[in-house]
DNA sequence: GCGATATAGATAGTTACGCTATCCATCATG
DNA sequence: CATGATGGATAGCGTAACTATCTATATCGC
């Protein structure tokens, strides 16, 4: 397969693929001469890979060559991986958060009081270095900080229900590993998706349930309810 | 207040300020003189829930001008800014989603089925244009294309888990409601920022629900699990 | 065999976004 | 009344993700 042909299967164009070998996302075909190559299958895979953390995950190119980067290395554990995948979707690139100053002596902003408290409370153990924890302290001090700390209320259902994607999620792995009896490129993949687009199914299935949500809860709903002049529930 | 204690107080630069000025975000301040304006506590709170939807939220700056707009606008009922809400979490700068050819014949993907099989399963009435149909969608198209079927399996702990985040994000504007005898402003705000933030922490707390749930699986862990050059379990 | 087309690789250009920087004509203030 | 800040307008910058162009081969159809 040439590199029209990856693009056509693919719908990506060749510009694009080109750019995605020079950002090492891709990996380069077989030579056939100099300046020559030929494309299987398994660049069609990566290629849609790519495309779905990408668009679907909602990854920056240089996050997603991270990640594949990592998969294809087998001396990293699962375990590992997974942290780099978890950093993937959390890692913004504007992030530039106030770097914690010497890292030592601080005293924790309430919100680290919060989450620390969470913790404790459901029997959680978790490193210092997880991302998560920077992203939920995050919020709860943004709560705070916009005078809103009723909203903290909803945090043990929060921590609830990621319990349980949590647990489907790493059963899910533990389905491939038996299924695969083990194979690590193939678990791996599960990781990668799973966490990646994960998140993304999780938000888009919040906004749905939250919509029936306010039917069940505010059942008048006014004289119109979401944008009247659309079609009706499809669902 | 003038515009550099504006600055100072919330750790906004000045030309920073001007910026969202100029896109909107911000209303200006109180006239004294034809190039003199005078800011107050409104501005604070103004420059903290931008910043906050911004950095924490992640909106791009157009999107939170766009929720801030809606907010101000008292005619909008909340079921409306909850679906601006909405949208501004879920519509990605890049998306570019192949707008559906025509919107009327085209069959259903099987992503589309599943989630309207799931849907029916639990009873969810959705309008059509929810944004998250198609990002779910999109997941569940994405993990077909990549040959990851078996991943569709967690779909309805998923589902269990975002009802619940549902349920305690509505309890929360109900409760605001309450609280504030109706006060709708005070209402819009807790939609918005329970929306927009809900997001990052759910996506927060499922990172640490996962390490926690991935040592309860895998206790071994190998010889090392996460980076074993960093300090102990902090929770 | 040969001309049209495709290809790998390098380099440069493009667009969008989120600021930053510079000007300038006031304005406020010691 | 000199000094420095302010509002407003305009221009510039750095990053990200492509996209376009160019060049020297290769390949394919005939």
């Amino acid at each position: 397969m040439r590199m029209s042909e990856l693009s056509t299967t693919t719908g990506v164009p060749v510009p694009t693929l080109k750019y995605y070998l020079r950002e090492g996302l891709l990996h380069g075909g077989e030579r056939t001469s100099p300046n020559q190559a030929r494309y299987d299958s398994s660049h069609v895979a990566r290629v849609r890979l790519i495309r779905a953390l990408i668009d679907v995950g909602d990854l920056p190119v240089a996050r997603a060559a991270e990640v594949l980067a990592a998969m294809e290395r087998p001396e990293l554990e699962l375990s590992h991986i997974f942290g780099i995948a978890q950093r993937s979707v959390t890692e913004r690139p504007g992030a530039d958060l106030p770097t914690t100053p010497t890292e030592e002596s601080r005293e924790p902003s309430r919100g680290e009081r919060r989450i620390a408290e969470l913790c404790a409370r459901r029997g959680w153990r978790v490193h210092g270095d997880n991302p998560g924890l920077a992203m939920a302290t995050r919020v709860l001090d943004a709560y705070e900080a916009l005078d809103q700390p009723h909203l903290i209320a909803a945090l043990d259902d929060y921590a609830e229900a990621a319990e349980r994607i949590a647990a489907a999620d790493l059963a899910t792995v533990a389905a491939a590993g038996e299924r695969t009896r083990g194979d690590r490129a193939a678990m791996a993949n599960v990781v990668v998706i799973g966490t990646v687009l994960g998140d993304t199914l999780a938000a888009g299935l919040r906004r749905i349930a939250q919509e029936v949500e306010s039917y069940r809860l505010f059942p008048d709903g006014g004289t119109e309810t979401r944008r009247a002049d659309r079609q009706d529930p499809s669902c």
